[in-house]
RNA sequence: GGAGGAGUGCGAGAGCGGCCGAAUCGGCACGAUUGGAAAUCGUGUGAAGGGAAACCUUCCGUGGGUUCAAAUCCCACCUCCUCCGCCA
């Protein structure tokens, strides 16, 4: 949610950045005048109660003094008051839940840097990396036995099954068997021991409560990408940056505990509503997937180094991987509704011949911490919101698809790279099967 | 799922429907004392919103209700503990 107080104080301000990510100046002034009513209200209200508590403080002396004829005179004045005071407690809670739900509504204040473009056309790439890109060596080019496609390698070695998934849970729900399963499950485990030590490794639920939805911004926005376990009032979680955000959800943090570093790997759930028909192919675009994240509250000060910290640790994993990527800063039109700023990091898929998104690291400002009510308090005793952080590292469909592409051999086996080998008992080739 | 008990400030823990934003103890902060510390004594110590300010309003698990007035009474729900049932 965005500064209200702020939008007080400086609405061309805001409004000009907001103008950026397509919000008509005209809903802020909506806001704005909604707000000032509000307010207005607030204090008419606030007036009266303070009427009625007087009296009622009246009330209870007349009736210690003995003096009913007092006490009724009054309660019956009160009575009235009270009356009046309720219709226009009515008009302000009408007021400050129509301010709430438009505010709700309004994406985040896009960071100065963020380039203006209206889709992800408009990313500004900011750089790339190969395996022996260091040693001058050039972009690496692909020979035909790595042009092959993950779903037909899949099907090939046995390894995807899409046809199952499909078969259990519709359409983009793929299922991976054998060598790809555990691959999977190397590259989950690869990952979160990498980032042991200097961030707690969570298990947080897959499930999650329409509140903790809001505070990451994923609803009320976006409802129709989320799954709903309707009766149970739930919602299956589109990435574990909605459990992480809640975890400290209308608590004051100790600024000596900051930043709070925390990675968790879950399954990922996206209705994808606005994408069907699109990339149906292989497990480019799914329904589910499990994905590291990693994630930092952190002071303001802290967010920049946050927001360091969790780039490089998702393209080091991408390096360790030896897997080519480039780092693209996402557009206004491309920027999720929550952050201020993201850096996507893109795979090369040589078998579909395109950049595969596998991470999106984003610095979300105060504008989480604000709906989520995370807050610290500073040395000097006074109270702040906290700064959000957090990247994939990363999502692994896409990276499991990269991989076995990039790593196809001329006989049709994928040798793994090395650092797997711990996590595929140590064979780090899937073999050709025999016919 | 069934029966019983409980949910109050940083922690423990009081609290007759009005004088309770809340006793007391502990913690913490500051001050006094001390060569320094411990001990002791004193003072202070929740959050949110509105207001230029004085100050006002709200919050005692959550949401409703009764009342002139609710931490206190009523209803529903949630969570935790104990027992029973079921279960990976």
């Amino acid at each position: 949610m965005i500064d209200l107080v702020q939008l007080r104080r400086e609405p061309e301000f805001v409004k000009a950045a907001l103008a950026r990510r397509g919000v008509p100046g005209q809903t802020m002034d909506e806001i704005v005048t909604l707000d000032v009513e509000h307010r207005r209200l607030l204090q008419e209200v606030e007036g009266l109660r303070a009427e009625v508590n007087e009296l009622s403080r009246q009330v209870g002396g007349a009736h210690r003094n003995k003096d009913l004829a007092t006490a009724r005179e009054l309660t019956e004045k009160s009575r009235e008051l009270g009356d009046r005071e309720r219709e226009v407690n009515d008009a302000t809670e009408a007021a400050g839940s129509a301010l709430r739900e438009m505010l709700l509504m309004i994406p985040n204040l896009p960071a100065p840097d963020v380039p203006q473009g209206v889709d992800d056309a408009d990313n500004v790439e900011q750089r790339r990396w190969w395996v022996g890109m260091d040693e001058g060596a050039q972009l690496p080019t692909y020979e035909a036995h790595q042009r092959v496609p993950h779903w037909d390698i899949g099907v090939e070695l046995g390894i995807l099954d899409l046809e199952s998934g499909a078969k259990l849970a519709g359409s983009m729900f793929p299922l991976y068997r054998g060598a790809g399963a555990r691959l999977l499950r190397a590259l989950g485990s690869f990952a979160l021991d990498r980032h042991a030590g200097d961030y707690e490794e969570i298990r947080p639920p897959t499930l999650a409560l329409t509140e903790t939805m809001m505070s990451t911004g994923h609803l009320p926005k976006s409802v129709d990408d989320m799954y709903a376990i309707e009766r149970d009032g739930l919602w299956a979680i589109p990435t574990a940056e909605v459990p992480l955000t809640s975890m400290h959800r209308g608590e004051i943090l100790d600024e000596a505990r900051l930043p709070i570093r925390l990675t968790a790997q879950t399954a990922c759930f996206r209705r994808e509503a606005g994408a069907a028909g699109r990339d149906t192919r292989g497990v480019l675009r799914v329904h589910e997937f499990d994905k590291v994240e990693l994630f930092n509250y952190c002071t303001p000060e802290q967010a920049d180094d946050a927001f360091a910290d969790v780039l490089a640790r998702a393209e080091g994993i991408l390096q360790a991987l030896g897997l080519t990527y480039r780092v693209l800063l996402l557009c206004t039109g491309d920027l999720g509704t929550s952050a201020a700023r993201t850096l996507d990091l893109e795979v090369f898929s040589p078998g579909v011949d395109r950049w595969l998104e596998v991470s999106s690291v984003s610095w979300f400002g105060d504008f989480q911490a604000r709906r989520a009510n995370v807050r610290y308090r500073t040395v000097d005793g006074s109270i702040a919101l906290v700064h959000t952080v957090n990247g994939s590292a990363l999502a692994w469909g896409r990276v499991w698809a990269a991989l076995v592409e990039s790593n196809r051999q001329s006989d049709g086996s994928v040798v793994l790279p090395d650092v797997l080998a711990p996590y595929m008992g140590g064979n780090t080739t899937i073999a050709s099967r025999p016919a």
